[in-house]
DNA sequence: AGTATGGTATGATTTGGTTCGTACGAAAAC
DNA sequence: GTTTTCGTACGAACCAAATCATACCATACT
């Protein structure tokens, strides 16, 4: 009996350490997710190339690198069937960034949501466009 | 003339740095300013103590290399008349805040302070008291 | 067949941030 | 006056993340 139990609770250990993984991407990790879940499951190449013309120079061989740890963390998972292997992102896209998000939110407002909409509003930034998306949403709310 | 057009680029140069480094807080950085910003100038000490009971063990020594480090990049002020020297943020709390939270919007929601707030939103976490003090923000900022 | 091209694998190195041990000085307590 | 306590200074070690050079394999082209 005991054995089951022991096993039950390391598999459940294991459970939590992947997902914590999973979930922690880095600020390279995450741009890599982005290109991932805007274009879709794709080729090391396509994503270095991304990179390059989206955001800064970066070497082939280290978005391979990357990508080859995010997808033993199981980050990313990887078809490879053929010689060129598909990668595809492992993790949820609005899960994802909720987590993140509300760290983030916990780290600089202590957890409030309205703080960091004061934030937001206050910047000049935000255009006038946004504010009605926002007002909208609120009341799309409200008739729930 | 040349000499002193190099001057004048060079010193622009530094300045740039400076600023630079000034607003780019790592996250350690971020827990000791919340610290000042929150409870004013102090001490090293006050700091190091402040940090342990509210977020996690961390040496005397750490918090004071770092607080030196933060000095050095004129993040922090420091006032050496006593022994016991006394730092200040030398950055302000709401600008700061906001370059971190323009900086955050761009690099996961390619901007968009709305799809920000979806996220927020459609988080269980917000809580009824949050939402109804977001739309009294949207209602003050109409009326002006 | 031979060479160019495009892919993966991987170890070594670099970098940035953080942590800590140790040294040392001033002031307070004994 | 000596010892303990409380402070700063600073180099060294550590760690995770990121970068890159190199090696090697498969495919396509001539």
């Amino acid at each position: 009996m005991i054995w089951f139990v022991r096993k039950l609770s390391y598999l459940w250990f294991m459970k939590e350490m992947n997902d914590d993984k999973k979930m922690d991407p880095t600020k390279s990790e995450l741009e890599i997710l982005q290109v991932l879940w805007q274009h879709g499951p794709n080729t090391v190449r396509f994503v270095n190339d991304t990179l390059n013309e989206q955001k800064r120079a970066v070497q082939y061989t280290s978005t391979l690198k990357l990508m080859q740890i995010m997808a033993e963390k199981k980050m990313l998972t990887r078809d490879e069937s053929s010689m060129k292997h598909i990668y595809a992102p492992a993790v949820e896209e609005q899960q994802t960034k909720g987590i993140l998000l509300e760290r983030f939110v916990d780290s600089m407002y202590n957890g409030s949501a309205s703080s960091l909409m004061m934030q937001l509003l206050g910047n000049k930034k935000t255009s006038k466009k946004e504010l009605a998306a926002i007002k909208e949403l609120l009341n799309q709310l409200d008739k729930k």
